[in-house]
DNA sequence: AATTGACCATATGGACAATTTGGTCATTTG
DNA sequence: CAAATGACCAAATTGTCCATATGGTCAATT
């Protein structure tokens, strides 16, 4: 079947990322881990990027499922936000595929990696943005710039969680939480 | 004089580093400017590492100068924050040096470099810092663990002026202003 | 005592060859 | 005949010298 090989090369690619990095990764290792002759991975996929561009893609439904599943329906909007935004950035550090491309643009600054990665987050902050719609919408929080503010929240957890234990303790998930309540909530709520 | 001479090699040396980046100015460029002789930096200086620390500690001090002038006494504390950070951002973006220094982590990433950039955050931050214990202290704004206040407000900052370029139209300091109030103003104030 | 530039070990960069790699396409295969 | 393939190619990357440049030292000089 034709959509389990793309899939075979898919998985392949995205193993061999995850170990190798994008840049140290071949399309002949890709193949072969695949079980499939190099001209069929373009038979699916245009380009090296293009592999890449849809595996992010695949990566940005899953954590966005993730964050979905880390919300309850039945807390207040912003426990929600926090739990969504922790789960993102959990995943962002601690899934294989996305430390070793984060990694790869600290060190060596791939392009096409660098760009992957700019589409992962503007996809995250798009999706923070609908929450903070959805709240306004409803009247639990005050209106604002959801853009804007979606785009502070993830700028801010980045802040929180992965530059400041450059110098300092990590802050636990409690602590970040009521920070993230301290600052956001009680500026936008009525 | 002695402090003449050393004085002399600073302003060479800050002058080649702002033109050319720390890596790219020679140790012998920044004598002939000086009209000294090479041996001579190293009667004041342990090491080309050291001499861009000192002329950094010295922009500490004239960023400090820059900021404590923007603000003014009469007017509220976050006023002031706002007109702090935000003259501290312009420095860091339109000085030469700074730019230079900047530019330079961002393309080569040079070791050096990347350290002295980071020492002259933790001072602004450390500034800051001092800015929103003395508010406590009066009672301007709700007690908080002002290290991590002042280090998201320059994320913040940076977030707002630096990266929102990247993929948005600028905003304006009045914008930035009314942002700021928004979140961290009501976020804190009795 | 302060200053200096010749000097040294090492780092850097350029030139060139060898190898690797992303991508193509004529051929094969089922 | 449509899908799959791997030999093949141009371009990029890597490896290897070697010449030069550079940070730092120190004996000689001022």
């Amino acid at each position: 079947m034709a959509s389990d090989r793309k899939r075979q090369i898919i998985e392949a690619a995205a193993q061999s990322f995850a170990a190798f990095g994008y840049k140290a990764t071949t399309m002949e290792q890709i193949a072969k881990l695949a079980n499939v002759g190099k001209g069929t991975i373009y038979t699916f996929f245009k380009s090296k990027e293009e592999l890449l561009d849809e595996i992010v893609s695949g990566l940005i439904v899953e954590i966005k499922a993730e964050a979905e599943l880390a919300m309850d329906p039945s807390l207040p909007f912003f426990e929600n936000v926090h739990r969504a935004l922790y789960r993102i950035l959990e995943f962002r550090q601690r899934h294989q595929l996305t430390a070793k491309l984060l990694q790869e643009v600290r060190n060596i600054g791939t392009a096409a990696v660098q760009e992957v990665l700019a589409k992962l987050d503007r996809a995250m902050v798009e999706f923070i943005r609908q929450k903070i719609d959805a709240a306004v919408e409803k009247g639990e929080i005050r209106p604002c710039n959801s853009e804007i503010t979606a785009f502070l929240m993830l700028k801010t957890y980045i802040a929180l969680i992965v530059d400041w234990e450059k110098d300092h303790e990590p802050l636990t998930k409690e602590q970040i939480a009521e920070l993230f309540a301290l600052y956001f909530l009680q500026g936008l709520s009525k």
